[in-house]
DNA sequence: ATAATAATACGATTGAATTCGTAAGCAATC
DNA sequence: GATTGCTTACGAATTCAATCGTATTATTAT
């Protein structure tokens, strides 16, 4: 029983695989771990374990290949990351960090539609 | 010679101190520290010695208590955190943190204008 | 000057995150 | 049924962040 459990750096690297795939094995995240961090089989394996004990993740292990499950679920992780950036990053200005986003990485049109009918939606409250 | 220089917690919640107030001196980033964590002295000042060797902050050493200015430009860091952000939670979409951002911490009227004015500039590219 | 106060320097410790080596099990192939 | 190749399990080593204690040096007040 952690107070935030919080995932690490690089459990965090591992979930967004999970989420992207729903689920996983070893091989197959570590093969995606890989193409970005040099690092052995069993430091991927070892760190999935981890976040079996911690709860993160379950796995399934019927068959010998063990699959693994997110349960912390990608909403959730969003909401305490960015809430500790707003803070400490931007005094807690949540349009602050909102300017950056949308002046350093340029959305596609679509993007932009979608964002404006969220304004709109926020302006009608 | 580090690589990213990526600046930790800690040192994250001094930076965002020296952002606010310019400059500093270990003690008065430590008082400011001390309301929220309940740590030594002499362990704020460790930071701030190991953040100066970092490159991180600099320091003014003419006269006794020395004067910390953070180095790291605020904006570089924004920009650090929001990428990763982006890349880890957000599978790379940026709308979607600002989706996220927007729906949580509803922004004030003037927030919200800021943004849609900001809006309007891209897409008049 | 001496004492009291406050700052820095620095080593050492703790704890957590990360990494890897090695053993052992299982399954397919020779 | 031996060999080869993956796989998990697990202990141990390493690295790094964070913390603190103690010594030393400077400043101020007595």
């Amino acid at each position: 029983m952690n107070k935030t459990n919080r995932p690490t750096e690089s459990e965090l690297e591992i979930l967004s695989i999970l989420w992207e795939k729903e689920n996983a094995t070893v091989r197959e995240v570590h093969d995606i771990v890989q193409k970005t961090k040099d690092v052995g089989y069993t430091t991927t394996l070892k760190l999935m374990q981890i976040m079996n004990e911690k709860g993160l993740v379950t796995r399934n292990v019927t068959s010998k290949t063990h699959i693994y499950t997110p349960t912390l679920k990608r909403e959730k992780a969003q909401e305490q990351f960015v809430g500790k950036i707003i803070q400490t990053l931007f005094s807690g200005s949540t349009s602050q960090l909102v300017l950056q986003a949308l002046g350093k990485h340029k959305p596609t049109d679509s993007d932009l539609a979608e964002i404006k009918s969220m304004i709109q939606k926020l302006e009608r409250k």
